[in-house]
DNA sequence: ATAATTTCTTAATCTAGGTTAAGTGCTCTT
DNA sequence: AAGAGCACTTAACCTAGATTAAGAAATTAT
């Protein structure tokens, strides 16, 4: 299991007294399965971080049609970035979909921490930057690529993922309809 | 015309003499319409800000159709922040639309400044965060509205780019070919 | 001004993926 | 272990948007 502190590591280097500092403004807790941390229309208080078990986010139109943005497993960040930066109510979901243990941050202690460690913007900033390209990336295919496409490409990045996660949440990720995915894999396996 | 000391003005405070060395870091250039400032499969070693004029960025796929990912004028920036920040070659385009003045800060002089300035690191974390919320929201509504209601949305949002720019790099922005688009309009123009 | 190139429009035809609906197999419950 | 939900599949039919092609309008270059 990969620690938060680990995943700092990555790319700064924290001194031991900034890791206790920096742990003892987190909290880590236990959630079932279908536990949802956020709802829409609130306001995201906190950004997660996953130390085991999957979770994702996503929004619902008005046609009752969920739409995934986001899984996260081991080792990833997961919030409603919208709604934590403007504290304004967002649109966002985020549910636990298999056991997890999850070390969360308010943003009133991320705020101080900013301040007490300032290589932590360093951190952020990375990060943000890391996500905004594989946002575009997607993006980009959701543009270019077809589904059967989006899927192969879905397939070899999240290889742990497809056999985990139930997989209307992949046709909703890669942005087809259930049936449409199911119809699009039978037809791969004749390949 | 906003300036780029006004533009991170905006997240962070910057001394005169700070603002001086930020500036010191930077070279302005003008550029006319068409210039390519930066190809597929170069590496990206500049990030741009747009004092004045239109700039977008794309990329080709195979059959030769392009895709808008971004536009950018007065007050933006723009990148290849994948091929930026991995320093491989990239696939996209920067192209001027509108006869533009930039401001070009190379990757060598980013890092001299983070490292002279380290505020700004808050500056980019900010810019990144806020970018990528813009990325994840225009997701969502490619996989949740029709381009009707996108390209609504990309008119209420970007008012003034709709009069400036070829329509077909428009309908390539909200994921349409230039037929539909031009279809779509004469439909919503007869309401 | 005129030619050349690009952009935009219109219209006929086509298709990837959506919708609706019914049925099958899970895995939770209790 | 029997039922109640879910998750998945299959199939018929439908539609938003793509493709192809041709002409009109606007820009740009000479």
């Amino acid at each position: 299991m990969q620690s938060i502190l680990e995943n700092i590591a990555k790319h700064v280097t924290l001194t031991p007294e900034e890791q206790e500092l920096f742990l003892s403004k987190t909290e880590t807790k236990q959630f079932k399965a279908k536990t949802i941390l956020l709802s829409a229309g609130e306001v995201a208080t906190c950004t997660y971080f996953v130390n085991s078990g999957i979770l994702r986010s996503f929004n619902i139109n008005d046609n009752i049609i969920e739409h995934v943005l986001h899984f996260a497993c081991e080792g990833w960040w997961i919030g409603d970035m919208y709604s934590y930066i403007s504290e304004k109510p967002g649109n966002l979901f985020i549910e636990v979909l298999e056991d997890a243990e999850v070390v969360i941050i308010t943003k009133e202690n991320h705020q101080k921490l900013y301040q007490e460690i300032p290589k932590l913007e360093r951190f952020f900033r990375i990060l943000a930057e890391n996500s905004l390209v594989s946002h575009q990336e997607r993006l980009m295919d959701n543009l270019s690529l077809t589904a059967e496409e989006r899927f192969e490409k879905f397939c070899s990045k999240y290889p742990t993922l497809i056999q985990k996660v139930p997989q209307k949440h992949i046709a909703s990720y890669i942005g087809v309809t259930p049936e449409f995915f199911s119809k699009m894999k039978a037809r791969l396996l004749k390949k």
